[in-house]
DNA sequence: AATTGCTAAATTGTAGGACAATCAAAGGCG
DNA sequence: CGCCTTTGATTGTCCTACAATTTAGCAATT
């Protein structure tokens, strides 16, 4: 039952990763069911192999697995979009400092500025979705430049992709273009080896951020939050 | 091949639980490598279950997954611990202010109060063991009063079970009663409901742990860090 | 003697089939 | 009309088998 044979020879990337992609991009929408049987033949793989990755993808919070019920592509109410800003908001601060203390290491500096460097383009930004991987590669450059791995990681646990892609179409021009003004002040701020500002600017822009999700439409979100 | 016949009954503990408690127990020694076959017998269950249960505990950090090598129980190096602890200080921090902020609500409060009974026991802590899981409570207690579940859910991530299993043994007498007595400390300012105190406190307790850590043998870490 | 290369064993990764357990909806009955 | 039973769909688990990969041991060469 192996439709598809072209897999046998490459080592493309993993189940976990084509589902991981496949729910980023929207091709699976949230709270969208996922049937193992299904994945199974989308997949061209077997249930085992599914299983770990829909194990791995709720370890991620990409998906929501109910026991002897299965799983969905997640999806964050009001309140828990609220509660990782507030892990968020800390972690991101402690990120912040900690790059602008590492940003003297020439490596790290150069690797920062590189990953950055979209922010100082003039251009306006007419697509919410690339504005959306422009703000992620900004947000995941500091967590890299903290040198703090386990931090790293946690980054990508607090699902910015999946708060931004639930609210991503709602945004106004206003606010990506505020948003995008914030980001320079902290890159400012870490380039110029200033932790206090980092975190203060950081911070700042995290509760503007938080106000922007809390006067989203409700139904946006799941409901019961 | 079923060794053991008394779980087709109940409904007892997940292989991952079991596992998990084994792990913690120091049962399975740090470093020990875990062998899905071993574990099939051990645990009176298939490869499957096994082999999803371990991907939950890598996911929990408890252990490590080499791929086409196996999975051994999770020994931190010293930098990986000093790691945990600065992510561990900003989000005790926020967890022990959101509590103090919660806790006038008559059913936080009554919780809060009987998870944390112990710490205003006076006999002394002959058993560091017994203080581990008294450790483990009280910080677990703070988590839960600061009603961010996604908090909660990071503060399992962050291994404070492994960090303690691993140096537990090389405790004294002196550090133990130092942490009660900050541990006290912390709780009034939560139950007086003073946010700010209760943070300043929590991020004192959390760097005089790491220094305790950073002075222990290295021996009790693994090396390359 | 040390190093290299090859074979063999051990272990993981995956496939596929089978069946019990559980949940959700459909239908029958008072 | 509401409650109960049945039925179907799906997950949870077990089993076997085999390919892929790593590890270890042995042999041969330098």
């Amino acid at each position: 039952m192996s439709g598809n044979s072209e897999k046998r020879g490459e080592k493309g990337p993993s189940i976990a990763d084509r589902l991981s992609a496949s729910i980023k991009d929207g091709r699976f929408a949230p709270g969208q069911r996922l049937v193992e049987a299904e994945l199974t033949i989308e997949l061209g793989s077997s249930r085992g192999p599914v299983r770990e990755a829909l194990r791995k993808l709720e370890a991620d919070g990409l998906v929501e697995l109910v026991p002897n019920k299965g799983a969905m592509v997640r999806r964050l109410s009001l309140a828990e979009a609220i509660e990782l800003f507030e892990i968020r908001t800390e972690l991101e601060a402690l990120a912040a400092r900690k790059a602008a203390g590492n940003i003297s290491d020439t490596c790290v500096r150069a690797r920062f500025e590189a990953e950055i460097a979209s922010i100082w383009r003039d251009e306006p930004r007419y697509s919410t979705a690339s504005y959306i991987a422009e703000n992620q590669t900004f947000h995941t450059a500091i967590f890299t430049a903290s040198l703090n791995r386990k931090l790293a990681r946690l980054n990508q646990q607090l699902q910015l992709s999946l708060i931004m892609a639930q609210i991503g179409s709602a945004l106004s021009t206003d606010t990506v273009l505020t948003s995008l003004y914030e980001h320079r002040g902290i890159a400012t701020a870490i380039l110029d080896r200033d932790p206090q500002a980092a975190d203060r600017l950081s911070r700042a822009h995290m509760r503007r951020a938080l106000d922007v999700v809390q006067s989203m439409p409700p139904a946006l979100f799941r409901r019961q939050g």
